[in-house]
Formats: structure tokens, C-alpha cells, sequence
DNA sequence: ATCAACTACTTGACGCTCTCAGGTAATTAC
DNA sequence: GTAATTACCTGAGAGCGTCAAGTAGTTGAT
């Protein structure tokens, strides 16, 4: 856990307001909506990644190493599912083979691929970061039951009506 | 609008996927709303960079204009604004200052502050901004206003129970 | 009026994230 | 056995973020 020391935002706030007010300016349909998306996006990601610091990862590691916890996957798998250009990924796997999180294995039956797997310290850190989630395990654990189905039938209206792609 | 050539992520997935299946290994409470979570906040952040690229800006660069765009602003509010080093917007505004958006006056009242103050042309450019966010403007706009109340109801127990910090 | 302290902003060094172009192996097809 | 394809890595280039140090402008004490 030496050498890494990530200098991006974390700790100070979500860094995502700004637009709250440029809503004023240009679009009046829900307001409050919009200033309360805003404020809800911010704390998420914030969250997340305050959760992922708690690791000693960024974000962005955090999510790669989320995913090998899963299976092994390929660079080119772990790129399309984040849609983001392999040798991207590149960098990424290789702090986290430094922090023995996940180790980079040849395919067998194909000898291009590399395949990348969490090592068990990797997937005690994926399961503990999702637990240190605190601001969201902290929002959902407070929902009454029935406030919990309010809050999945809004987020339903929200992603699965103009969803830009999802599972289409 | 030349010699700036966005290279950021747009277009692409949300990038912000894969925890969708970390939260199956380690949490289970809720897993579909952290789904719909994960999925709102990479639509919410997509929408919003592809608007902001759309008027050849990153989205951090969107930001500032549009708070320049409400008032005229010190850097350091700015920084305070969005949580940052002030040493960071410097080279924001000196990009929105190259493409016109916005000026960089001296306080009349204090020699040390510049004011960032956005053109006519900046303020229109934050104004079709906000209207340029389809993602967002269909999802709202497809809302009846039973199911408008739904959502504030919904973000106002995400946001306003226990937010991190807001106006600590 | 001058010098110190404070403040606002900028610059520079460093690191992470992202892209694309070009290179290297391994596989497949002819 | 050579050519095309595929998976991955490297390197250049730009953005975003931090902090430390430097430069002005302001304020206050002497």
C-alpha cells in the first residue's frame, strides 16, 4: 500500500455542483428535481469513491478490480464493459497486480489473452469496499419497506423509460 | 471552436458500470435500487458530458461556465463552488477564455481578485447547454405529475436524510 | 511611508484517466 | 509457411486533480 498515494479529489465535495444554478438560467421544468438529482449524483460519487480511497484505489481501480472479482476477464472484456479503450485498462491492472489484488494469467486455450483474476485479497477488498459504501448503505438501510418501493418505482421511471442503451 | 479536440470518454457507455455485479457478491440489500442507482448516475453523467461536448467543452470546463454564467465569480469562489483547488480552474478559464465564453476582469475593488465574468456568448452557450441535456429533458419531461411528486419524494429521502455534508 | 502579514491567483511538478496510433506476440486462414 | 486477424502493450498527447512555491495586491503596524 506504499507508493500509490492517489492526489484526485476525496474528501472535500462530491465536486459536482455548478449546475444547479445554471438550471436557473435556462430551464425551469422541476427545478427542485434537478438540484436534488445533482445533489444525489455528487454524494454517489463521492461515496464511491471515498469508499474505493478507503482501499487505496481510485475509483476508476476500484471498478476494474469490482469486475475481476466476478470472473476472470479479459482486458478486451473489461473494456467493453466499461467502454473504454483497452489500453486503458492496461495501467489500471498493473497497480493492481502491484497491490496483489488481481494477477494477470494466461488463457490456455488462447494464447493472446490475458485473463484477469482477483487473488482472494482482491475479493476480500471488491466485498469491502462495497461494505464501506457508508453514505449508501446508510440511505438504503434507512428506507422503510414501503419507501423502498417508492424509491425503486422512481428510479424505474427514470432508467427504464429513455434509458439510453442499457440491455436493449 | 478549433485546437481543442475533446478526448475524454463521450459517446461511449457511461463508464461507470461494474459494480453492478460487485454488489451481488458482497451486499444484498436492495440490489435492484443499487442497480437502478448505478444506472441513473452513468445516464446522468453521460447526458451531461455529452451535452457539454456538444458545445466543444469537457463537461469540467461546462461547469465553470455555467456558474460564471450566473454571476460574475473570484476564482476562489469558484474553487469553493465546486470543492477544488483554485490552481485548478486556472487553466479551465484560460480554455473558456479562448473560446469567448468568458472574461477574466479585475475586482475594482481589490487588485487581487479576477472576476470571471461570462460574455453574451457564454451565457448563451450555458443556456443551450441546459437544453442540450436529452437525456435528462425527455426523462423529465416524460414524467406526469403524480409520478414528478414520486421522484422529488424519492431524492428528497436519498438526498436529504443523510447527506454527506451539503451545508454542514 | 515603509515593512510585515495576509490574501488571491498563477505556475510547476506529479499522478491518474482517457484517447488514438503504432508495435509485438499468438492464432487462424490460405 | 506466409498473410491477415486478434489481443494486448507502449507512447504521445490532452484533461483533471492535488499540493508547494512564487507573484502581486491589500491591509495594518510602526
Amino acid at each position: 500500500m506504499e507508493g500509490l498515494r492517489y492526489r484526485g479529489r476525496v474528501g472535500t465535495r462530491p465536486s459536482f455542483t455548478g449546475e444547479t444554478l445554471t438550471g436557473e438560467i435556462a430551464r425551469g421544468r422541476f427545478p427542485e428535481i434537478r438540484r436534488a438529482m445533482l445533489d444525489f449524483v455528487g454524494a454517489y460519487l463521492l461515496d464511491f469513491e471515498t469508499a474505493a480511497q478507503r482501499a487505496g484505489l481510485t475509483l476508476a481501480q476500484a471498478r476494474v478490480l469490482g469486475f475481476a472479482a466476478i470472473r476472470p476477464s479479459s482486458m478486451k472484456d473489461l473494456a467493453a464493459q466499461f467502454g473504454c479503450d483497452p489500453s486503458n485498462l492496461t495501467a489500471k491492472v498493473d497497480r493492481l497486480i502491484e497491490l496483489g489484488l488481481v494477477e494477470r494469467r494466461s488463457d490456455p486455450t488462447d494464447g493472446r489473452v490475458k485473463l484477469i483474476v482477483a487473488t482472494a485479497d482482491g475479493i476480500a477488498a471488491s466485498a469491502a469496499l462495497c461494505h464501506s459504501r457508508d453514505w449508501l448503505a446508510d440511505v438504503l438501510g434507512a428506507l422503510t419497506p414501503d419507501e423502498a418501493r417508492a424509491v425503486q418505482t422512481a428510479f424505474d421511471l427514470l432508467v427504464n423509460r429513455t434509458a439510453p442503451d442499457q440491455n436493449g
